[in-house]
DNA sequence: CTACAACTAAACTAGACCGTCCAGTACCCA
DNA sequence: TGGGTACTGGACGGTCTAGTTTAGTTGTAG
C-alpha cells in the first residue's frame, strides 16, 4: 500500500487533470468528436500523451466526460437561483419577463450553442449525452415553470388548467425563434439588446392572452 | 469530339449516379460525414470505388450534392400545395389546426430528424448548408404563414398589426416542442395520432387567444 | 470489326490517428 | 539520501481512409 495521502502530488496531479479537460472542452467543441485527435489535446494541454491516457481511459470516456461536465455546469449556472412567484395581478408580466431575460441572455451563448450542436451531432453514437442534455435543459426549465405556474394559478394569478402545457408554450414562445435561428445560422446572429427584449415582449403578451386575467 | 449522344450509356451512367447518391444518402445520415467512408459507399452502391470519383469530385462534393438534394426534396415535399386562407371567421381556427398537422406529419419524421441532427452536426464544417436547410424549412414556413396572415388581418379574420411576428409565434408554438425533444431524445419521442392533435389544439388555442376576433 | 467510353477489381500511396511502450526525468515524502 | 510516483517525449504497431493508378472487361456506335 502506498496510499498514504500525499497532497503535494495530488494537486499537481490533479491540475494537470484540469488542463487536460480544459483543452479537450475547447477541441471537441470546434472540431467534433471524430474531428478531434488527442494528441492535439495533449500538445493543448502541455501533457504527454501518456498522462492524458493515465486519467482517461479513452477518447471516448474523456469525451463523455467533458460534455457531461459542460452540461452540469450550465444546468447549474441558469438554475443557481429560483425567482419567486409574484404576489400580485400586476407583477405577473414583469415576473414573466424578467425570467424569460434572464434565461435567454444565459442559455444563448457562443458556448452553449455550440455544445448543443456538438451534442445533436452525436446523438446516434452518444445517446444517453443527448438524454443528459435535454434533462439538465428544456426538461429543468419547464419543470422550474410548471411549479411557478401552478402557484400562480392557486393564487388565481393565472388561468391555466394545465400548467404543465402553458409551462412547455410558454418556454418555447420564448426560446425557439432565436434558439433554432442560432443553431442553424450561427453565433452571428444570436439576438441581444434591444431584439432580444422586444422579441420577449411580444412572447409574453401572447401568454398572458391566453393564460392572463385579463 | 466524341460527344454525339450515346443514350444508352447515358442512361447507365445516370443510373449510376443515381445508385450512388441513394448510398451516399443512407451512409451519411447514418454516421455523419467523418463517420463515413468513400468504400462502404461504393459497395453498397454496387459500383467501383473509382466510378464514384467520376460521378463526384470529392468526399466532400458528394456530401454537399446529398444534403442540399435532400433538403431540397423534403422543402418542396412540404410545400407541394398551399392551403388556401379562409373566408369566415369560424373557418379559422379548424385551418390552423389543418395547416399545423400536415406541416408536423410532414416534417417529423426520422429521416428528416436525422438530416436536421447532420446538418447541425456540421455547422462549423458546411455553414452553407445549415444555410439552406434554414431557408428550405423555417424561413420558408414563416413567410408562408406571413402571407396568409396578412390576409386574414385584411379580411379581419385576424387582430395582428405584425403578421410576420404572428407568424414566427405560431410556427414555433407549434413545432417547436416535438422537434426539440425528438432532436435530443431520438425518434422514438415523435408524436403521432392523439398526442399530436391535442399538442395541435392547444397550440391553436393560445394563438388565437392572442390574435383571434373573439 | 473497330474504336471508344464507361466500368470493374484490386493494389497502392500517403498520411492520419488511437493507444501503447519505453527510457529517462522531476518531485515529493520519509 | 533513497524510494516511489507522476510525468515527459518520442517512437511505434496496427489500423483506417481519401484518393490514384493500373490492367483488364463490357457494351455500344458506326
Amino acid at each position: 500500500m502506498t496510499s498514504r495521502t500525499r497532497p503535494a502530488a495530488d494537486r499537481r496531479s490533479a491540475s494537470k487533470r484540469a488542463a487536460i479537460l480544459a483543452a479537450a472542452t475547447e477541441t471537441f467543441l470546434a472540431t467534433g468528436f471524430l474531428g478531434t485527435n488527442m494528441d492535439e489535446i495533449a500538445s493543448q494541454s502541455g501533457v504527454s500523451k501518456q498522462t492524458v491516457y493515465k486519467h482517461f481511459e479513452s477518447k471516448e470516456a474523456l469525451f463523455i466526460e467533458v460534455v457531461s461536465r459542460m452540461t452540469n455546469d450550465a444546468g447549474d449556472t441558469v438554475y443557481a437561483e429560483q425567482p419567486l412567484a409574484p404576489e400580485t395581478a400586476a407583477d405577473v408580466a414583469p415576473f414573466l419577463r424578467a425570467y424569460a431575460e434572464r434565461q435567454l441572455s444565459i442559455v444563448l451563448t457562443p458556448r452553449l450553442m455550440q455544445l448543443r450542436r456538438l451534442v445533436i451531432g452525436e446523438v446516434s453514437r452518444f445517446p444517453a449525452l443527448a438524454a443528459v442534455l435535454y434533462d439538465r435543459g428544456p426538461a429543468r426549465a419547464i419543470a422550474t415553470l410548471t411549479g411557478a405556474f401552478a402557484k400562480l394559478q392557486q393564487r388565481g394569478l393565472l388561468r391555466c388548467d394545465d400548467p404543465r402545457a402553458a409551462a412547455s408554450q410558454f418556454n418555447w414562445l420564448i426560446m425557439a425563434e432565436p434558439l433554432n435561428d442560432a443553431m442553424l445560422l450561427g453565433d452571428a446572429h444570436l439576438p441581444g439588446g434591444e431584439r432580444l427584449r422586444r422579441h420577449v415582449e411580444d412572447g409574453v403578451r401572447v401568454f398572458l392572452s391566453a393564460y392572463g386575467l385579463h
